[in-house]
DNA sequence: TCTCATT
């Protein structure tokens, strides 16, 4: 077994390798080389990438300052799109911190309209706690402006006015420290002080969002331009371990049934029911047809639904073929669970769970109706049989009202 | 008033 020195290329039985500072950065045996990289190496986010280059297309670019160890065009897991960004490791640091200065911000690539983003990837350095969202900004100030405001409370790293297509600020910016300290000095001095000449209230000096609240906004933002205003909202029945579980079934439902390759608005939703998933935020997206018409959420385990319930609760049953028998729910299943669980096979148009009168507790089966034969199909097919905690849902066309007993 | 994309 070959071993890696601090200083010197080591050979022992026909393997070879090099150091840090290494000229070749591989691990050869025979003819081949393994790439190796050290170990103190910077994995790299590549931001502002136009989405017709490939790794291929890259390559040439980075590799102009240092041999690479491993560069990944990022894509989305669900309809396979470019996201305009990459990781990049070189094999030597020393590469990467090069390529950094050169290029960062440095050079826009055809077709982007900012420019080239070379920096440590989020998961290299500590997470965003040092990053400060400042709103309230005069429209005129800039970049250095803001700089000033906010130097005296520690190293800044970054410093990025918001601006619109047009250029024009948008009235905040983000303001990155070197350390959580610096960042709450800077909140602690300068939130609600002045007001800028032009600002309509006294500078907002925060933490910026995390991934979480920004997934939340986004959700909020499609359901206003969705047209879903003034909401109620109800208990969600699922918490936690269990709703997450859910969200990653329902999310691996959609991509499988949906055929999402094929149906961009449900690899949308599907994309998006993975995001609440990983984030345990608890939430609904309920299709017609092939749109979503709704998307809700919130931090504190509830769900929302649209002012007018009857676009969510149709409660007519299907044609025959359609309707749905459900036994071996979960006791927390309710009317909107069970909907949500066969969404992903059409278009639901009721969803029915029963209930003891007495003790207005599941009875543990129910009802749904699809609007046609195919889509229950589906349902039969993916859910029969479908495990959820220790229990097996069994699936089946709902008898004809009319049908005969035999006994 | 939260970029712009972080496996």
């Amino acid at each position: 077994m070959a071993t890696v020195t601090a200083n010197g290329v080591q050979q022992e039985n026909g393997f070879s390798t090099t150091n840090s500072a290494g000229r070749m950065n591989g691990l050869t045996i025979g003819q081949n080389t393994i790439p190796m990289k050290d170990h103190d190496a910077i994995k790299l986010f590549i931001g502002q990438i136009p989405r017709n280059l490939e790794e291929k297309d890259l390559k040439p670019l980075f590799e102009e300052f240092g041999k690479i160890y491993e560069l990944t065009v990022l894509k989305d897991r669900f309809t396979g799109m470019h996201k305009g960004c990459a990781f990049l490791t070189y094999c030597a640091r020393e590469s990467a911190l090069k390529a950094q200065s050169a290029l960062h911000e440095q050079k826009t690539l055809p077709g982007m309209n900012r420019p080239i983003q070379v920096k440590p990837a989020d998961s290299e350095g500590r997470g965003e706690d040092r990053k400060l969202f400042v709103g309230m900004l005069g429209k005129q100030q800039s970049e250095d402006d803001v700089r000033r405001l906010f130097e005296t409370f520690g190293q800044i790293e970054e410093c990025t006015v918001l601006r619109g297509p047009d250029g024009a600020s948008k009235g905040c910016a983000f303001v990155k420290f070197s350390s959580h300290a610096e960042a709450q000095a800077a909140i602690n001095s300068l939130h609600g002080g002045q007001t800028m000449p032009g600002a309509s209230s006294s500078l907002v000096v925060k933490f910026a969002d995390t991934d979480k609240e920004r997934t939340l906004r986004r959700m909020h933002q499609m359901a206003g331009q969705l047209g879903i205003f003034s909401p109620m909202t109800i208990q969600f029945g699922a918490y936690g371990a269990y709703s997450h579980a859910m969200m990653q079934q329902q999310a691996a439902l959609m991509a499988a049934t949906q055929g999402s390759y094929l149906n961009p608005m449900a690899a949308i939703a599907a994309a998006q029911m993975q995001q609440m998933a990983a984030f345990n935020v608890n939430g609904l997206v309920l299709f017609f047809s092939t749109h979503v018409i709704m998307v809700s959420l919130s931090l504190t385990g509830h769900i929302t639904l649209p002012h007018n319930p009857s676009v969510v609760f149709l409660s007519s049953p299907g044609p025959e073929g359609c309707n749905l028998f459900i036994y071996h729910l979960p006791q927390e299943f309710g009317d909107a669970e069970l909907m949500q669980m066969f969404l992903p096979f059409g278009n639901v148009i009721s969803a029915k769970v029963f209930v003891d009168r007495a003790t207005n507790q599941s009875k543990c089966f129910g009802f749904v109706s699809f609007d046609n034969p195919s889509s229950a199909q589906a349902a039969i097919q993916a859910m029969n049989g479908f495990q959820i905690g220790m229990k097996r849902l069994k699936v089946q066309l709902k008898r004809p009202k009319d049908a005969n007993r035999p006994y």
